[in-house]
DNA sequence: CAGTTATTGAGAACGATTTGAGATTGATGG
DNA sequence: CCATCAATCTCAAATCGTTCTCAATAACTG
């Protein structure tokens, strides 16, 4: 069992709290924003998804909230050097686990992938490369699913 | 099932921010444009097409965005012999193929995983889905290979 | 509550990249 | 040789992604 959304709040709430920041609302918005996410993005489209959430969100704000998450450990970055930022959710993946995430209701199953951390390390060092992580995501719809009512719209993640 | 025109977009859009290049509305009037061809064009046709969407588009940029293109696997370079070049857009499928990103330099290597479909699909039916995409991404670091001078700061794909 | 202080949004500023227009190159064919 | 035309180059101006500024606002504290 991987960390759960509300593992990675309560981690948020502790670090602003352990440093003194404030728990604002956009900054809530931001971070729900950033989970809801199923795979990288840019600072510009999670301003975008953060004003799904609360309408008032700025691009500054965004860009200010976007090193707190890195600093928590939340968000990697992953392009690091560059002057163009990259990131994506730090939810320390089971490596041996691959995403189906649904492209009609994006619900998100995770599926066992016994092979996957295997794979990561072979390919890797075939390549003379030192593993550092891999992730399978399987894009599939569920329009038979949602029709009989199993899938509904949501972001829930099933085991 | 091929791969959908959002995929396409996205991976650009991927593609422009790994190599840290800019997003721009011509750049993406490009991309429109050639997803938009049935068949293959000249870079003459493109910049019309591409005029169509975005009327500020120039020739230059149509000729410097052409082989960002060919790099990012979405258009492949048709040499029919003729003093022209042709392209079109490469929506084929590459189902088998996982991408190792380094970490360091941000090179891409594209490495056969033969059992990439043959699971997305797998996973899907099992779940009652209808497969629609997979991507199997494993990063790893190549601090070695900088050393050796093997793996030098730089962006291409290699296969 | 009221006081203190962090945080905010809007937009200006920033350096760097990308742009368009047109000049230039360099093949190709007449 | 010259004319044609695809492709590349040039460079000042425009745009991009990001940071900064500052007055107004909103969280915590007691």
């Amino acid at each position: 069992m991987g960390v759960t959304i509300e593992d990675c709040r309560e981690k948020f709430k502790s670090f602003l709290i352990k440093h003194n920041l404030r728990m604002t609302g956009q900054r809530m918005a931001i971070f729900e924003a950033v989970f809801k996410a199923t795979s990288h993005f840019t600072a510009e489209e999670l301003l975008d998804s953060a004003r799904e959430i609360d309408r008032t969100v700025s691009r500054a704000t965004v860009y200010r909230s976007l090193p707190i998450l890195v600093e928590s450990n939340l968000v990697r970055e992953v392009d690091i050097g560059s002057s163009t930022m990259y990131y994506m959710p730090n939810t320390e993946e089971d490596p041996h686990k691959a995403q189906v995430i649904c492209s009609d209701c994006q619900k998100i199953f995770e599926i066992s992938a016994p092979f996957l951390q295997w794979y990561g390390s072979s390919v890797s060092s075939k390549l003379g490369l030192t593993p550092v992580s891999q992730r399978l995501q399987v894009t599939a719809a569920c329009e038979e699913l949602k029709a009989s009512g199993v899938c509904t719209k949501g972001n829930e993640i099933f085991s």
